[in-house]
DNA sequence: TGGATTTGTTTCGCTATCCAACATATTACG
DNA sequence: CGTAATATGTTGGATAGCGAAACAAATCCA
C-alpha cells in the first residue's frame, strides 16, 4: 500500500541539494534568454537584490557566466551590467536521420557553434549513425577538450525515444528498434549521453529560443520526410508521458476508412497529410521547404490548391483536437506543414475558430517555426544541458579556461560515406 | 521582449514563502494519503528525521493534523506515531447538473462529511445553482463556524471553466454562458469560491483518492447524461492549459461524416458515444451507471451487443489518439464508459494494443473509477484546499476549535423545487 | 535478558536568503 | 553645470529551514 515512491530518497553526497535551486534558475533563466540585466534578473525571479548578487557572483566563479558593460539603452538610475552565458560551457548535439547524421556544438545560451552534417548514402542503422557522431566527435576532441566544456552529447532521433533509459523503442523511417543509442554513443565517446523524439526537442527548442518563446503551453508539429512529428509544452514543461514517448501527434485520428498506417492503424494524420504529394506537384524530386514553398507558390494550378486545401484540412482536424485537448496559447508548424499554412494563411485559423470548442479556440494563434535548420542542434543540446541546469555548481570539477566564449558561430559541411 | 512576468512578484507579506515548501508538502501527503506514520513521512520526503519532526510539531499547533498511537503492524523498532489529517479542516463542494444541485463538506484527508441533493424540476440557471447553494451554505452555517475551519467553496461545472477568474465560459448542458458563477457565490456566502470543469475535478479526485493512487499519468473520461468529460493528469499534475479549458477528450474526432455535435464540429466522441442508445436498449427511462449496467447484463439481445460494440470502437479510437499523445499510465473510465468497458471486458485493450503506437500502449492499464458518487464533491473540495494546501500556515487566523473531527460521515438527503 | 533495529528528540551548526543602510551611476530639470 | 530623483550594486547583520550527530525510547528476536 505504498502509491508511489520517495522523490528525494537518497543521493545525500551533496549539501542539501533543495536548497541550490535559485542558482539553477539564474542559469536557466540567462541561458535562455542569451543575457539579462541583473536588474531583469531581480525581478523575473522575485530574488532580492543582494541574492541576486551574491548568486550572479557564484556563476562568475564557476565560469557560468560573465557580465558585460550595461546596454546603452538610456534609463534613469544606476546601470545595471548584461549577465551572459558562456559559451563555452558546451553540449554537444547528434541528429540522425534518414540521409544524413548531423553533429552540433552548442554553447550555453543556444548558439550553434559548429554544425557539421555527415551525408550517408543510405539510412544509416544505428550503430552506422553512432560510429559516425563518434568519429567526428573524436575529430573535434582536442578543441573541445582545450576551449569547452562539454557537459553531454544529446541525440535527436525521428521515432519513439524512451527517455529514461536512451533506449529508442522503434524509429520507423530509420528502421531502428530497441536500439541503446545513448548508452552506445556513451561507450564511444565518453561523454554523457541522451536521447529523445526530435519533435519533442524541437518543441522545446521553439519554446526557449525561438517562436514560442516565453508562452507556457504551445504545440509545436515538423513535417518532414520522415512523416509528422509532434512536441507539446504544458505549463512551460515539456509534455513527457509516462515514458517520454508522448506528444505523437502525428498519429491523430483524421479520417475513417483512411489508408493504413505502418503503426497499424488507419486514417492518421501523417498518412493523409505527407509532403510527397506536394514535390510531385511542385515538380521537385526532393529539397528543403523553403524549396517547396518557392515551388509552390509559383505554380498557382488548381491542382495544387487541391491539395493544399484537402491536406489542411485533415491538418485542421488534428489541430482541433490538439486545441480542444490542451487549450494551448500557441501552435508552431515547422517543415512543410509550416509551408501548408504560409500558403493559405487563413485557413487553419477559421478552422480552428469554426470547429474546435469556443473557449480553447478563441485563444490559441498558429505560428510558423523560426529556429530553421538549428532547431535540432538547439533542442538536442538542451537535452543534455538540463542536468547541468539543474545544478550548475555540483559535479564538474574541470578547471579548464578558455577563450573560445567569443568565437563567431562557424558552420562547416562535410560529406563522406558510410564506414 | 519580456517573455514571461515574475514568478513570484508581490505578496511580500509573508516571511520567505520560496521556503515554506516543506511544510505543504507533508500537509498534502497527509491528506492526501488520509493518514501516514511519520517514518513513512520521512521515507517520503527524504527529509531529514528531526526535520518532519519540527515540522509535524508546527502542523499539530495548528491544528492542521493531529497524532495517534502507532499501528498495530508488528515491526523492528521504535513504533512511528500516525499524522492524520483533521477532517475539521474542510471545504464545501458545489456540483450543478441538469436535474440537482449536490452541496458537500469535505474533510481535510478527503472524507465526505455530508452530502446534500438538492433535486430541481428544472435545469438550473447559474442564479438559482448559487442561490440553492447559498441557501444550503447557510443552513449549515452555524455548524460551519462552531465545528470546521471552512477553507472555501468548490464549484464542479459541467462545461468550459476558466479556472482563473471563475467563469463559466460555456456549459452546454445547463445552457449557461460566461456565467461568473465562483464571485457569484463568492458573494453569496463570503466564502473564497473557485470553479473548474468537473471531468478535470473528477481526474483531480480520481488521481489522489481513488483508482489512480500514486500514478503520474493517467487520462479520466466520465460519461454521463451530460455528455463526455475529460481530465488529464501529466506527470502529477492536472493539464490545465492557458485558461483550465484543457481536457476536453469528449470532442474528440472520431468519425467522418459523423453527426454534427453541438459544438460546430462533427463526428465527436461524444455524439457518437452516448448513453441515450444504451438505456433505451436497457429498456431504462433513466438512472445510474449502475442500474444501466444491471439491465444490460441483463439482456443479452444482439442489438446490445451490437451497440455497445459499436460505441466500443469509437471510444476505442478517441483512447488510441490519447495514449498516442499522453503516453499514460492509466486511463480511468467512470460513468456509462465504465458500464460499457465492464460489459466487454478486452475490447478496449485489444483496440488499443493493435492501433495505438507499440511504445505507449504497451504500458498503459485501463481501470474502472472507485470512488462513485462521492467523486465530484472530493475533486471539488480538493480545489478549495489547493490554496491552503499551498501554504498551510498562511493565512488563517480563525482559531476555533471544534469535536467534529471525530464525527461520523453522514449523508443526508433533501428534495425541494426552485425558488 | 540482552542485542539489534528503527524511530523520536535534542542540540548545534550551516547557509541561503532577506533586510536595511549605504554607495554609485545614470537621467531629469533647473 | 549642479542638484534632485531614481534605480541599482554592495555590505553587514539577522533569521529560519534544514541536516548531522548523539542520545533516548520502543519494539522484535534469540
Amino acid at each position: 500500500m505504498m502509491p508511489s515512491p520517495a522523490p528525494n530518497p537518497v543521493t545525500v553526497s551533496e549539501p542539501d541539494p533543495s536548497r541550490r535551486n535559485n542558482l539553477a534558475l539564474l542559469t536557466s533563466l540567462v541561458h535562455h534568454n542569451g543575457g539579462l540585466s541583473r536588474a531583469q534578473l531581480t525581478k523575473r525571479t522575485g530574488l532580492n537584490r543582494s541574492t541576486v548578487g551574491t548568486l550572479i557572483g557564484q556563476l562568475v566563479n564557476l565560469e557560468v557566466v560573465y557580465e558585460t558593460a550595461p546596454s546603452g539603452e538610456a534609463q534613469v538610475g544606476r546601470p545595471s551590467p548584461i549577465v551572459r552565458p558562456r559559451p563555452s560551457i558546451a553540449a554537444l548535439a547528434v541528429n540522425p536521420e534518414i540521409d544524413a547524421v548531423t553533429i552540433g556544438l552548442v554553447g550555453l545560451g543556444g548558439k550553434v557553434q559548429k554544425k557539421i552534417r555527415f551525408d550517408t548514402e543510405r539510412i544509416p542503422t544505428a550503430k552506422e549513425a553512432v560510429n559516425i557522431a563518434a568519429a567526428v566527435i573524436a575529430g573535434m576532441r582536442s578543441e573541445l577538450d582545450t576551449s569547452y566544456r562539454v557537459m553531454g552529447v544529446g541525440i535527436a532521433v525521428p521515432g519513439l525515444v524512451n527517455r529514461d533509459d536512451g533506449v529508442v523503442r522503434h524509429a520507423p523511417h530509420l528502421g531502428w528498434r530497441d536500439e541503446p543509442v545513448a548508452r552506445m554513443l556513451g561507450e564511444a565517446t565518453g561523454y554523457p549521453c541522451h536521447a529523445a523524439n526530435d519533435a519533442s526537442l524541437g518543441a522545446e527548442g521553439e519554446l526557449l529560443f525561438g517562436a514560442g518563446a516565453g508562452q507556457k503551453n504551445l504545440i509545436y508539429l515538423n513535417g518532414g520526410a520522415s512523416g509528422i512529428g509532434g512536441g507539446i509544452i504544458a505549463d512551460g514543461a515539456l509534455l513527457r508521458g509516462t515514458s517520454g514517448y508522448a506528444g505523437e501527434l502525428g498519429h491523430t485520428f483524421v479520417r475513417s476508412s483512411g489508408k493504413p498506417c505502418h503503426c497499424g492503424a488507419t486514417g492518421c494524420l501523417e498518412t493523409e497529410v505527407s509532403q510527397s504529394p506536394l514535390f510531385e506537384l511542385a515538380g521537385l524530386g526532393g529539397g528543403d521547404a523553403g524549396q517547396l514553398e518557392q515551388a509552390l507558390r509559383a505554380n498557382s494550378s488548381e491542382a495544387v490548391g487541391a491539395e493544399v486545401a484537402r491536406q489542411l484540412e485533415y491538418l485542421g482536424i488534428a489541430l482541433r483536437n490538439a486545441v480542444n485537448t490542451f487549450n494551448p496559447e500557441a501552435i508552431v508548424l515547422d517543415g512543410f506543414l509550416g509551408v501548408l499554412h504560409a500558403l493559405s494563411p487563413g485557413t487553419l485559423d477559421s478552422l480552428l475558430r469554426s470547429q474546435a470548442l469556443d473557449g480553447p479556440a478563441g485563444q490559441v494563434k498558429i505560428y510558423r517555426a523560426a529556429l530553421g535548420s538549428d532547431l535540432m542542434m538547439i533542442g538536442a543540446a538542451e537535452l543534455a544541458f538540463t542536468q547541468f541546469l539543474a545544478d550548475p555548481a555540483g559535479a564538474f570539477p574541470i578547471p579548464t579556461l578558455s577563450q573560445a566564449d567569443h568565437a563567431e558561430s562557424g558552420a562547416l559541411a562535410q560529406s563522406g560515406t558510410l564506414p
